[in-house]
DNA sequence: GTCAGTCTACTTGCATACTAGTAGAAATTG
DNA sequence: CAATTTCTACTAGTATGCAAGTAGACTGAC
């Protein structure tokens, strides 16, 4: 397991969430190994009391199996789970973006923008690598605009799942396209026109459905037989 | 504060997050009102721990705000959280139908059958008060055949903000044609009808939009001044 | 009386000890 | 040797103590 740098003003139990999750989207900790409260406060120079309460919150949304007096085992690659996460995802920001159509304010377009206009910057020169980042900001600014956060903030406990399953996909052609939808969004925003803002971004959740068979044959051994 | 009987096999951290949970909904713990993890223990019977790990569940929804070092309030009346379960709720569910009414099968039509003409008995024979509980099932039944569970438990978290503003709104004068959307619905499954389950769904779940000043007038003291 | 400072009682965050229960190794018995 | 039993080392659940920090009451100086 790798650690991370604290953060300011972050609690134990933070940095233990953080860490774990981290950890469990990057292979850190694979899927299927087992993991032990002692063990990981060990690692990471905490008590067990933090890190228990992070592992119960990763627990929630069935990243890490907890087993009463036998053992905490990080969770096999379950599809169905990544398929409620991107059925969650799908569902509910095809929504959220008809509604920032019809709330935009000027404040609003800008934010929106600037990610965009930084985004193509970095596809022109080169720099995809910066892209990902972005992508994700964009799509909790509209989440934020929409004035529905806790929503994301609920949904992104799931999408643990689904992000575990997009790193192991690094097929990065799709950046190309994924920029151009980005803009296409902003410009419906603009326009408010919500049918086809939601268009669009139906069109662009829909690029990242991964192929379950292909990943299953490249890491057959971090799913169920 | 109200205790609940134990369930078997419950564990006390399970038993703590049931009932500070059914208590936050009925008011027996106040909006506003302090709590401490100390008094809750003693109450319950526990320990700290098992009931500091339930407060912290119920934090994650903002039903609960933690502030380190100083208190834990029951958080007051928050319209914006009514709404962003109702439009997590709205959006959700009528997903769920339509996805419903492509994969029903005969034991999934068996089983919203029964809950329906248990729901047509009930309300034939004047017991208002059993619906409530079968119209919880009649919603959580959808997830389930759809097998989007994991969603469903996620929304319920935050579905909190709204099960609380709804028992304070107690006219139960929609429960006549609560019931019959639910038939309509089912028919609407029966016949695989997307679009129609969708249209009634939405209907269904608009007549739950409780008149956020109605309320607010009749509890003042539990809204933000 | 008024203001400043101190003290007390309380809060949650974290550390640690103990309990109940499991799994597998080791020992014992046939 | 084989089957069974016991023991050991581990797990997570819970209890409890301490640390860090806050708020309000009390005390004392002016």
């Amino acid at each position: 397991m790798t650690l991370l740098e604290r953060l300011p003003q972050e609690t134990d139990r933070m940095y233990a969430l953080r860490t774990i999750r981290e950890n469990i989207i990057d292979l850190g900790l694979a899927p299927g190994s087992q993991i032990s409260e002692n063990e990981l406060a060990a690692q990471m120079g905490l008590s067990r009391t933090p890190v228990r309460e992070a592992i119960m919150e990763l627990a929630r949304v069935k990243i890490i199996q907890v087993v009463p007096q036998k053992r905490s085992t990080v969770a096999m690659i379950d599809y169905d789970m990544v398929e409620q996460a991107q059925f969650m995802r799908y569902t509910l920001e095809c929504a959220v973006v008809e509604l920032v159509c019809r709330m935009i304010t000027p404040e609003g377009v800008l934010r929106l923008e600037e990610n965009v206009h930084l985004q193509q910057f970095y596809m022109q020169n080169g720099y995809y690598e910066n892209i990902r980042g972005l992508d994700d900001k964009f799509h909790e600014t509209l989440f934020e605009l929409a004035q529905k956060m806790q929503i994301y903030t609920l949904m992104q406990n799931l999408l643990i799942h689904f992000d575990r399953v997009r790193r192991m996909s690094l097929d990065s052609v799709k950046d190309l396209k994924i920029v151009q939808d980005h803009a296409l969004i902003l410009d419906a925003i603009k326009r408010g026109d919500a049918a086809g803002a939601r268009t669009i971004m139906q069109t662009h959740l829909t690029r990242y459905r991964f192929d379950e068979s292909a990943i299953r044959e490249k890491y057959p051994q971090y799913f169920e037989k």
